[in-house]
DNA sequence: CAGAGTTATATGCATTTGCAAATATCTTTT
DNA sequence: AAAAGATATTTGCAAATGCATATAACTCTG
């Protein structure tokens, strides 16, 4: 059982550092700038990156999935492909079975981007856990991935 | 030991799933959209809400004090100080011993919102955490404490 | 199979954002 | 105690954002 009966919590009496929401914001924050911090000399914004980042693993999406994916509005995804796309770092490329639906490719160019940068996000992520358990760590991420899962809204 | 004498992890290898930067931008994505439905009605925007939250919980912050705690770039605060004064949701007040700074007080109008709003806060974090165990999401939110600290560039 | 509804992407436009600079006030140094 | 440097906040402005809509193509229903 987890919470039956108890009524509400109110924000003060566990304070922000009780409410989880709240920590991960912030957390977040500081990774993100972190990261940012890295990006400005590439050309790169936070939803370039963001698409490369899932380009690199994801392969050849439609526009819609790699918005989920990249956690970026769809039309602020759409104004970033053109960027990257100039920039020779991605590809669009019709769908063979629907024509309004198109792929994103990376290329190489891309992928050596990204690599250019993942070093940071390791450094960034590592930060965050220092002095944290490899065990207190992977109960972490399991928590982490059983929350994606009652949160998404799509199948991936 | 943590890490030691590991080569740094290729993202490919974990997938985005096992990366938890991703994870925790994609979870605080959806939650962040949440609540920004419950906003529109108030007129509220996330900074305004942010700063709602602090102030219901932080008694009189100096300005740039809100904008770490509530996760804000200064001059978006600033503006949207702006706003909540204009409707009377918050009072600007002159710090007592300097002069340049000011300080942050909410009003019974601006608690009141708040009041209205924080429900809908505990509901996506409800829904965040649905089927998790008690003691699994108070692990995680130990877990979280200690990464705030790690990042954490202020005394608070 | 025509028409109604749906889905994929792009775009127009008003608003918001963030950086950098401006302003005002401290604080430290010499 | 004046000058040089820091700090608190605001503001100008170009760029980014998000919503709503446009366009095009698909799917389903009768």
């Amino acid at each position: 059982m987890s919470d039956q009966g108890r009524r509400p919590t109110r924000l003060g009496e566990t304070g922000l550092e009780g409410f989880a929401p709240y920590l991960m914001n912030r957390i977040m924050g500081r990774y993100n700038a972190e990261v940012r911090a890295a990006l400005g000399q590439n050309g790169l914004s936070t939803p370039k990156m963001r698409a490369l980042a899932v380009l690199s693993v994801v392969p050849a999406p439609l526009i819609r999935e790699l918005a989920v994916y990249a956690v970026t509005e769809q039309s602020t995804l759409s104004r970033a492909l053109d960027q990257l796309e100039a920039e020779g770092l991605v590809r669009r490329e019709a769908d063979a079975s629907d024509s309004r639906a198109t792929r994103i490719h990376i290329t190489a160019a891309g992928l050596a981007v990204f690599e250019g940068l993942w070093p940071h996000m390791i450094d960034a992520q590592d930060t965050m856990f220092r002095d944290i358990s490899d065990d207190e760590r992977q109960a972490f991420l399991g928590t982490l991935q059983k929350m994606l899962r009652n949160i998404r809204k799509h199948e991936f």
